[in-house]
DNA sequence: GGTACGCTTCGGCGCCGGCCGAACCGTCGC
DNA sequence: GCGACGGTTCGGCCGGCGCCGAAGCGTACC
């Protein structure tokens, strides 16, 4: 009899520092072995260990460059899942390891992503104001209206061809405990927000700050926390 | 710093056994502590111990009932998140302990339920069929057209009225590896599917035999396997 | 009441896996 | 060539956890 290898594949994550680490690549960034042993305060070797599970697992794909060896998750339904696991679980509250520094920042942040879209405070006062405006309506899950998609324009955003991902996902923010918007379009408002210097990254997590030109430009539509 | 016990969850999945548990239970019934025991091929005495992690993890909800503890999977949403991780893991071919009469019945079934919609070869059959004649279309995912709901409504299927749960929703279907139709439609379907006989539960599992009447209901659409 | 049975608790065993430091390898820069 | 540094391998330690059987508890049935 075949049965799917579920135990294997939540063995994965069902270590601190491994699903420390996959939390941290959901910035979608590519990180190095070293970065992530300090993120989760544990020795060099210690992380290439679970590194190499984790890429053996098929979460996580690597690209070597020189003497570094960089990895980030494997494509987006891996960080959907990952984001649903990390909702499910009841939160609790943990000890910091490492690097005082980072955590700070973070902290501090005004927004921060999700895999490729905007979270945090700055994410869900967005996805408020969208509503507010009726820029996104909500039954039957969250779609762009075409005053939306005027503004969106407006602001500069490039709508993204369609494609097998959905245009528009809410997705529940485990920080703020209410949905953001993900999906192709909350990537592309992303996208626009970092090209355009809307917010700016703090530090080598995924923190953000929001410049005063992200204030200037979100300010008329309240959707500034 | 928050951060979701992301580790402690997968915990709750990583051990063989418990996984063996938690899949059976996505036929959505509630299993006694001593099915799950025979099913896991462990002791009575062990499942106690899997069980109660999975209950004091929030997977499972408890229902006692004289000497009998029944257990189920918490909700749909649950249902789905374990069917998601399902089909993330890749398979494996692991060896059968416990009883060979139960698996015995679920290789040789027709069918079988998948936390409470149609899977397996019938479930991925009909699913095809209903594509064939235009009951369903699959742009942006599937969607029931008018023809599929008059279908549905000649075969005495009740529709759900809508609420938070979508209404067709595709899953791939791990043991076929191709897509079936869960949701609230396809959970309809299921119920009608037992209620008027089309199908038969054997053993204590998730299996289902067609029926006669299931195959007189069914065969003029070419919708059995 | 007595017996059967489902379930639970407990003690003990064995193994797996996460951690580290030390040594080593390959790349980069001088 | 040589040192610095990122990454890896290896051996060893230790704790946690999954397993069992035995004994105990409560409900159901006669």
């Amino acid at each position: 009899m075949t049965t799917p290898d579920l135990a294997g594949f939540a063995s994965l994550l069902a270590d601190r520092t491994r699903a420390g680490f996959c939390l941290a690549l959901l910035d979608g960034r590519a990180w190095t072995v070293s970065e992530l042993a300090r993120q989760g305060g544990v020795a060099a070797s210690t992380a290439t260990e679970h590194v190499h599970r984790l890429v053996a697992g098929g979460l996580l794909v690597e690209q070597r460059q020189g003497r570094h060896r960089y990895v980030r998750l494997r494509d987006t339904d891996t960080a959907a899942l990952i984001e649903a696991m990390a909702q499910a679980a009841p939160k609790i509250r943990v000890p910091v390891r490492g690097l005082a520094d980072d955590r700070r920042g973070q902290a501090l942040a005004y927004a921060r992503t999700c895999y490729d879209h905007l979270a945090g405070a700055l994410g869900v006062t967005i996805a408020r104001a969208m509503t507010r405006h009726e820029f996104v309506t909500w039954t039957d899950g969250p779609a762009l209206t075409d005053r939306g998609s005027d503004w969106l324009a407006e602001l500069g955003v490039v709508l993204p061809a369609p494609s097998r991902r959905p245009p528009l996902r809410g997705c529940l923010d485990w920080t703020e405990r209410v949905e953001h918007l993900g999906g192709a379009i909350g990537a592309a408002l992303c996208a626009q927000a970092k090209a355009d210097g809307w917010v700016t990254p703090i530090g080598t997590g995924r923190a953000l700050a929001l410049t005063s030109r992200g204030r200037a430009v979100l300010e008329p539509w309240d959707a500034v926390p």
